[in-house]
Order: C-alpha cells, then structure tokens, then sequence
DNA sequence: TAATCGTGGAG
DNA sequence: TCTCCAAGATT
C-alpha cells in the first residue's frame, strides 16, 4: 500500500466528513475556508465561516461588496490582511477570469492572498488536482515520519518537506482522490499527529514512522526559537457623545489594518491635552482598568479613558502622518457597536463597559 | 532571510 | 500564569 492509498483509506474510515465547508466542491466556499484557517483552528473559524457565507453566498455577491461591509464578517479573527486580500481577490476573479475561479495551479497561487499551500488545496479540493499541500499539519507529519529535523519555518527544511510532498504523488494511480488525500493528511495532523500527546496507537503511518520508531514524537518538529516580545503603551480614548463614541478607520497597512479604533494617545497626558484643547475646561476623563493584548511579536499595554462629552469636541484628535484623516473618523452609534470592525481587545473593553452600563445598547441584533 | 500580521485553545 | 502555536502569505 503506497502512502497516499494509505492516507486516502484512512481519512475515508476515520477522518472528518462534517466539516462545514466539506461535501462542496464550489471553489468559492473551499477558498473562503482555507482562508480562514491559515494560521486559525477549526474551532474558531466555523462560526465566522457560517455567518460570513449567509451574508455573502457567492463570490460576486463579495465582490460586489465594499471592504467596509466585509472587515465586520472578519472582525475576531485576526490577520485582517487575509480579508482585504479575500475581497480583493474576489474582484480580481471577477474582473480578469470572468467571475470563474481559475482552475490551473499555478494560476491559482498568483491571486492574492493565496500562497502556494492553499493554491494547491484549492486544485485539488475542487478539481482533483494532483497538487500535494504543506500546511501546519502536513509538516508535523512528515517531520515525524521521516524524521526530519530543523524548524519547519526555515527554507532548507521546507525544501525538503516540500520534496516529500511531490514525492507521494509520483507513482500513484490516475484515478487517486485528491479530496480524501489532501483532507486525510489534515485530519492524521489534527486528530491524531497532534503536537502534544499523539495518538500513535491508532496511527494508519505508525509502522514506518522514524519518530515513533525512536520515540522522538515530542522533540520532532523541532521547536522554533522563541524571541523577547518589546512591550509597547497606548493611551486609548472613549469619547462618548449623544449615545455615540468617536473611533478611526485605520489604514490597510499595519496591526487591525482597516479596523476601527479608538482614538490612541502616548499616554495620558497627550489624551488629556487634547481633551483640553478640545473641550476646555471641566473634561475630566475616567480612568477605566488598563489591561494587556498579547500579539505575536509584542504585547501592548492599553489604558483606557474614558468621558462623556457635554458637547461635540472642537477638534478631532491627532493622527500620524496619513492623508485624509479627517475621512477616517466617524462617530459611531451604541447600538450599532456589535456590527462594527472592531478588534477583540477594543470590542471586549466597550461591550463590558457599555453593556452594563443603563441605557446601553441591548436589543439590537448583532454579530457577536 | 526575517519580520510582520491576531486571536484563542490547550496543556 | 506561561508556553506553544493553529488548514500561511506578504513584504
């Protein structure tokens, strides 16, 4: 039995079938998926997937949107530059393919926002291309199976696990189901090769897996190096004025690129200079509990303020050194806060202030 | 090549 | 509370 007769027989015996994107070979519903779960778990992703399909069911009901409308959908999930690369992917397939996925490869991965991995996911999911995929997953597989060591991040081990990758698809019958192979590779990862505590015992690969030969299962992969994330401080601002709060749209590049935010400060000195310079006198604002938000490569220290202002400010606050600001404000409404693009940190801070505060927002429909 | 880009689950 | 990192791509 070849490694991917293997695989195939496995996933189809033991592997997931109710995944909400599986049973549909609509290249739209499996890129939107694929997207989604770059760098995200299942978990996570299935109800954001549900909810962003119900409000656009197609890719021209996508492209037809603005960004503005898309970011809510996304807003959660983090690396945003996936959403603004998804919508404008969208319109590129409507505009240079006809509104038709393309269905090449190799055309595939010169969309946006589509690497080489999910390209051949794409390939292969809906069109039975004999593409292998090297994800998260895979990679701890074969690092296990083969014994590979290295971080897995690196060029040169990535050179070699994409190898491996070729390798299986090589003699393979015309008729292989790339479907079962592609999902069961993902499924081995996810279910059983897990990165803690993997279940060899009901492994299909066990026999011939270098790893669990060695009993190296928790040294393989090799842990990437770790680095000191810089501490970074942020004064934020809730303005608050006729049941709505001033927030900015921030630019497409950068951290919670084309989110909104509240207005940031150095500290709070910088936040009540403008307070004063905005409002005069008596805008005393209040200082509500500064907690922490942990990114991948810093951690931000966030204090809020908080004021509710007798009148609208005289001027808007301070932004850095980007055109049209002034078209990046908006005052938002309390009771449309739940369908707005706000970072969870920033949604987290004002639905437990606002929520629980008398005449709040409550009632409304929401998103979360 | 290395940095950048989020969030939350799991142990 | 802390570590690790998940269906990676872009610059």
């Amino acid at each position: 039995m070849s490694f991917a007769g293997t695989v195939i027989d496995w996933q189809r015996e033991r592997g997931r079938h109710d995944l909400p994107w599986q049973g549909s070979r609509d290249p739209y519903r499996v890129w939107l998926s694929e997207i989604m779960l770059q760098q995200t778990q299942v978990a996570t992703v299935i109800p954001y997937y549900d909810r962003f399909l119900s409000r656009f069911p197609t890719l021209h009901a996508l492209a037809r949107a603005s960004q503005e409308e898309v970011m809510p959908y996304w807003a959660g999930l983090g690396y945003y530059a996936r959403a603004r690369n998804l919508h404008r992917c969208a319109r590129v397939i409507v505009d240079d393919w006809h509104g038709a996925f393309p269905k090449n490869a190799d055309d595939i991965a010169k969309l946006p926002g589509i690497g080489p991995s999910t390209a051949n996911a794409i390939a292969a999911f809906c069109y039975n291309a004999r593409q292998p995929i090297l994800d998260g997953n895979v990679k701890r597989v074969f690092c296990r199976y083969y014994g590979i060591e290295g971080e897995t991040q690196k060029k040169a081990t990535e050179a070699v696990l994409w190898e491996r990758a070729w390798q299986h698809l090589e003699a393979v019958p015309d008729d292989i189901d790339m479907a079962a192979y592609t999902q069961g590779l993902m499924d081995l990862g996810a279910t059983l090769c897990t990165r803690s505590k993997p279940a060899c015992h009901r492994c299909p690969l066990a026999g011939h897996c270098v790893a669990k030969r060695e009993g190296r299962q928790a040294q393989l992969p090799t842990p990437r190096q770790r680095k000191v994330v810089p501490l970074r401080q942020v004064c934020v601002l809730i303005l608050e004025q006729n049941e709505q709060i001033l927030m900015y749209r921030r630019a497409d590049k950068g951290i919670w690129g084309g989110l909104l935010t509240l207005p940031e400060f150095r500290d709070r000195q910088a936040c009540t200079a403008y307070l004063q310079q905005a409002l005069g006198e008596h805008t005393a604002p209040v200082a509500l509990a500064a907690f922490e938000h942990v990114f991948t490569h810093f951690r931000l220290h966030i204090e809020p303020l908080l004021l509710h202002a007798p009148a609208l400010p005289a001027m808007l606050p301070p932004v850095g050194d980007e055109a049209d600001q002034s078209s990046r404000w908006q005052w938002v409404a309390l009771d449309t806060l739940a369908d707005t693009a706000l970072p969870a940190p920033l949604r987290k801070l004002l639905t437990g202030y606002f929520d629980e505060t008398p005449n709040g927002a409550s009632g409304t429909p929401r998103l979360f």
